[in-house]
DNA sequence: GTGGCTGATTGATCAGTATCAAATCCCCCA
DNA sequence: TGGGGGATTTGATACTGATCAATCAGCCAC
């Protein structure tokens, strides 16, 4: 784990669009980046734990982090993964003081760690760090209640062809993309086993989608919308 | 659908300690209260609808509103049940300017409305209703996040526990509880069938809970929490 | 190139829950 | 207090996805 104030220029390009910060005037965004910490960390690292207190949150900047719960028995659930560019544990601001789930890096990533008193300092005063607050938060929760409606609504394949959809360009009949990580995690994201989202792959295969490593092809964008 | 600018002191009380609300001086609670619309609604009555221009949000006064989703073969999935003091779609201020899915009242309810353009502008202005904000949201957020943890670590019976557990004296080796509203609200809320509800009630008899109408008995806490 | 490791796939089985149908219960109101 | 009708329970069945085990593929270091 290394620890350092620098920052380079992809990173820096990154955070200037995160949605947390995309939106903030020139002195805002000083001070909040004068405050923030760069930490770049190996895969399978924990960031924070569950019951830990909450001192800060974090925004991707490189790399994939995997939020979840563990049950009595060890079982993981994902509740989250947050990609480059998001943030996490920033709703915790103005609320409870203990982290209540897991972080942990799935693969090697860079962060930016914020103090939150210092932060919570900060949105007192200046409305226009609230609003970026307010707007973080409200698309995180956006997120989440649409992940219950997917569990709850959808099957595995279902569940599969509505990602492969939302990372295809909108129109087109034919569309190729890539992973941007493991399948392992992804099917933590969709809340599947390994083992289902594989077979879901392989039932898509009858839609006209083709799976090979980490490109997924596939062949009609709207037949996959229908099903 | 009866629409008023009276407010019950009933409905006063819940309104003022709402989570929302309750920790605003008074100014600001006067210009928000100044604002708002009071509306009582039949049971079953849709407040609004996925895809509808997000005009407002709303404040629980009296009776529980359920959030779902449609998928297209009609099956619906509740996202969210809000019970008198939440704040629902409020965190469409900053985001998205159209409603992700129905609101419709659970049994006859009474609703505060609070014009989404109004509160945009006041709070832009005040930092006590921004905070008041992010705290609404972040509070929603947490919700929904132990919801999707729920859903995919624990069982029907175990969740069903967990429900009656959140309602019950934390101490103490006995309890009984009165549920709020009908079961199969309880089970949509939980994801579940309502035949899978009841038969998660009858699955945890063996651990001494015995349900009959609406109140639930519960022998040893302690087991419950066990399983 | 060739082990060796990690991640992914496939197969077999099983647990959990949805679904449909029927019987029963509970609550509200006349 | 006695229906009446919606809500709940119960039963039978089907389906989805988890789990366990074994095989396979890809990738890196040597």
């Amino acid at each position: 784990m290394n620890s350092s104030l620098k920052l380079s220029n992809r990173d820096r390009a990154v955070l200037m669009k995160a949605p947390f910060l995309a939106g903030l005037g020139n002195s805002a965004l000083v001070r909040l980046m004068s405050m923030m910490t760069i930490s770049t960390l190996p895969a399978r690292k924990f960031v924070l734990r569950e019951g830990e207190s909450a001192d800060a949150f974090y925004c991707v900047l490189n790399g994939y982090v995997r939020l979840f719960r563990l049950s009595r028995e060890g079982r993981e659930a994902d509740i989250m993964v947050c990609a480059p560019g998001d943030t996490f544990a920033e709703h915790l601001l103005f609320s409870e003081n203990v982290y209540r789930c897991n972080a942990q890096t799935a693969e090697p990533a860079t962060l930016a760690r914020f103090d939150m008193q210092a932060v919570r300092d900060l949105a007192q005063h200046d409305p226009e760090i609230a609003k970026a607050l307010i707007a973080a938060v409200s698309r995180h929760l956006v997120g989440t209640m649409d992940c219950i409606a997917n569990d709850r609504l959808f099957t595995a394949p279902q569940r599969v062809a509505n990602y492969i959809l939302s990372r295809c360009p909108a129109d087109g009949s034919s569309a190729s993309i890539r992973l941007p990580f493991q399948k392992s995690l992804l099917a933590g994201m969709l809340g599947l086993a390994p083992e289902a989202l594989s077979r879901a792959f392989s039932s898509l295969r009858r839609v006209g989608v083709t799976v090979r490593g980490r490109i997924i092809q596939v062949g009609d964008v709207q037949a996959l919308r229908n099903i």
